[in-house]
DNA sequence: AATCGGAGTATCGCTATGCGATACAGTCGT
DNA sequence: ACGACTGTATCGCATAGCGATACTCCGATT
C-alpha cells in the first residue's frame, strides 16, 4: 500500500497529521507497533483508486479487470466501479487493440501541471536548453525522491534509445552521477541512510554496489563539485552530474550531461563539459 | 465536472454504461434533460479527488485549501481530507517555498505508464528519433483527443522556448498542422463537427479561424498528404504535420516537424522535410 | 496589543456512499 | 455444447466520507 509519511524533504521535519477523522472508529492499536496499522488505517477510496492506477507501474501490458483485482487485492465489483469511474474521467482507456485497460491520456495533463508549477523545472529548463546548445550531448534534469531520481526534463542528443526520451522514468540514486552529486551535498548520516536503504543491485557489470566504494565516490564528488559515472546504468555511457540546491542549500534535483564512450575518453568528456555543467547547476540553484 | 461518455474514439461507438449501481437510489430524473443530472449523478469520491488535482489545470500558482475548496465547490473539510490523502500518496506536495499546495512528483510515474503502454508512442519514438537525426529541427508526436492534440513526445532543436519542451501540453486541433492532417483523414461530418465545436480563437494574428478557410486548408492537406502551418500558434514558426493512422485507417495521432521562418522559406522547408515526414508517418502507422 | 482574517487541523453524528455477493451477458477456443 | 474467460448489473448492509463546528497558529492591520 502506498503511504508516505508527510515529511518535508527540505526541512526534514514531519508535517501534517497521522490521524484523519475517519480513523477514529478503528480499534486504535497502541502507537508502539507503528508500521502495520498505519497501512491498514489508510484504506479509503482515493487510495484505492490510485492503487488501481499504480498497478501499471509494475506491469507492461494491458490488464483485465480480473487481473487488476488480483494485483490490487481489491474485490472484483469494486475494481469494476473504480475502473468505470477512472475511465469516464479519462485516466484509464481501453487498449486500442481492445485487449484490456491501459492508463489514459488525461494523466499527461497532470504531469504538465507538475512540470509547470515546479519552480526547479521552470527555472532549469531554459538553462538546460542553453547547456544543450553548448554541449550537443544529452542533457537531463532529474528530481530527487528519496532513493530515486525521477527524470523531469530530457534533451536528447543524436543517438538515443527509447527509455532515454521518457520523462517520469526513474533511476536509483546510488548508481547515477546525479545521485552521487546529491549524496555529496547531504550530511554523512543521511547519505549513509540512503545508501544502506537502497537495494544496491548491479544494473551493468560496472555498477558500483559496494558501500565503501560508493562512499569513496561520493567523497571524490564532493571535492570535485560534480560526479562522473562510467557505464553505471548503461553500457558505453559516460555521464557527469551536478546537484541543484534550494535556498537552504539542500539538494533537490540534479542535472546530467551524458555521452558515449565510443566518442569520448572520460578525460576529454569531463574536461570539456564539467565546467559548463557546474556553472549551469549553480545558475539554476539561484546562488 | 469532468465526465466523458465512454465513446471509443476508434470505432466511434458508445462503450460502457451510464448507470453504475450507486446511481440507483437517486430521483432518476427522466432521460430528456440529459445534461445536468449526469453531472449530479457522478459525484463520488474518486471524481472529487481528481477534481482537486484537476484544479491546477486552470491555475499557475500554489493553492491553499480554501482556494481549492472554492474553485472545486467542495466543502472545506472535504478538501482538507482529500488533500491530506493525495499528499500522503505523493500526488500533491507543499510548494517548496511553503506558499501552498502544488501537484506532486508522483504524477510523473503515471504519465510514464501512459507513455510506456501506449502503442503509438512506443512505435513512434524510435522513428521520430531517426527523423530528428535527418531533419535537425524540432520533431513532435501528439495524440489526438477530440478538440485538442496532446504532445506526448518532443525532440527539440537548438533554439526552443519553455513550453515547447513540455509533454502534456495541448493545442487546439483546428489550428495546427497535425490537426489539419488528422481532420483531413476524417469524414466530412466528423471534421465539421470538430471545427464547429472548437472555440476558434486566434492565437497569433495569422491563425486561421474562418470555417471556410479551414475547410479549404483541410482539402489541400488531404491532397498533399501532409499539412503546412505558418505562424498558426507561434509567430515565426513553420510546421508541417502528418497523421498517424491505426489499423482501421482512423487517425489517432500526428507528427510534426517545426522550424523557424528566419531560417527557411516555406517552400524549402516543405521540399526538404515533407517527404521524410510522410514516410515516417507511414512507417509508424504500420501501413 | 487587540483584533482580524486566513492559514491548517481536529472532532463527531448522520446517512449517503461504496463494498461484497450474486447473478447476468456476451465471446472466445476446443 | 461446454467451460473459462471477458465485462456488466442489482441490491442489502454498514462503513466510510461528508458537513458543521470548533480549534490552534500566524502575520497583517488598526
Amino acid at each position: 500500500m502506498v503511504f508516505q509519511p508527510l515529511v518535508n524533504r527540505r526541512t526534514g521535519l514531519f508535517e501534517g497529521t497521522m490521524s484523519p477523522n475517519y480513523l477514529r472508529s478503528l480499534p486504535r492499536t497502541p502507537p508502539e507497533n507503528g508500521e502495520t496499522e498505519k497501512d491498514a488505517l489508510f484504506v479509503q477510496s482515493i487510495a484505492r483508486a490510485m492503487d488501481v492506477l499504480s498497478i501499471f507501474h509494475q506491469i507492461d501490458r494491458p490488464l483485465s479487470l480480473q487481473e487488476i483485482s488480483s494485483l490490487t487485492g481489491l474485490g472484483r465489483s469494486n475494481v469494476q466501479r473504480i475502473v468505470f469511474t477512472l475511465r469516464s474521467l479519462g485516466y484509464i482507456t481501453r487498449d486500442p487493440d481492445d485487449r484490456g485497460y491501459v492508463p489514459g491520456l488525461r494523466l499527461l495533463d497532470h504531469s504538465l501541471d507538475f512540470l509547470r508549477l515546479n519552480p526547479v523545472v521552470v527555472k532549469a529548463t531554459p538553462i538546460l536548453l542553453e547547456l544543450r546548445r553548448a554541449v550537443r550531448e544529452r542533457v537531463d534534469l532529474s528530481i530527487w525522491d528519496d532513493l530515486r531520481l525521477v527524470y523531469a526534463s530530457r534533451l536528447q542528443s543524436k543517438r538515443e534509445i527509447l527509455t532515454s526520451t521518457f520523462i517520469g522514468y526513474s533511476v536509483p540514486v546510488f548508481c547515477v552521477s546525479g545521485g552521487w552529486a546529491i549524496l555529496s551535498q547531504l550530511g554523512e548520516d543521511e547519505a549513509d541512510s540512503i545508501l544502506t536503504r537502497s537495494r544496491r543491485k548491479a544494473v551493468t557489470p560496472k555498477t558500483l554496489t559496494d558501500l565503501g566504494a560508493l562512499k569513496e565516490k561520493i567523497r571524490e564528488t564532493r571535492e570535485a563539485g560534480y560526479a562522473t559515472a562510467l557505464e553505471q546504468v548503461l553500457p558505453g555511457e559516460i555521464a557527469i552530474g551536478a546537484a541543484i540546491l534550494d535556498q537552504a542549500q539542500r539538494p533537490v534535483a540534479a542535472i546530467h550531461v551524458a555521452g558515449s564512450l565510443s566518442e569520448w575518453t572520460p578525460e576529454d568528456f569531463t574536461r570539456q563539459f564539467a565546467p559548463l555543467l557546474v556553472q549551469a547547476a549553480r545558475t539554476i540553484s539561484r546562488g
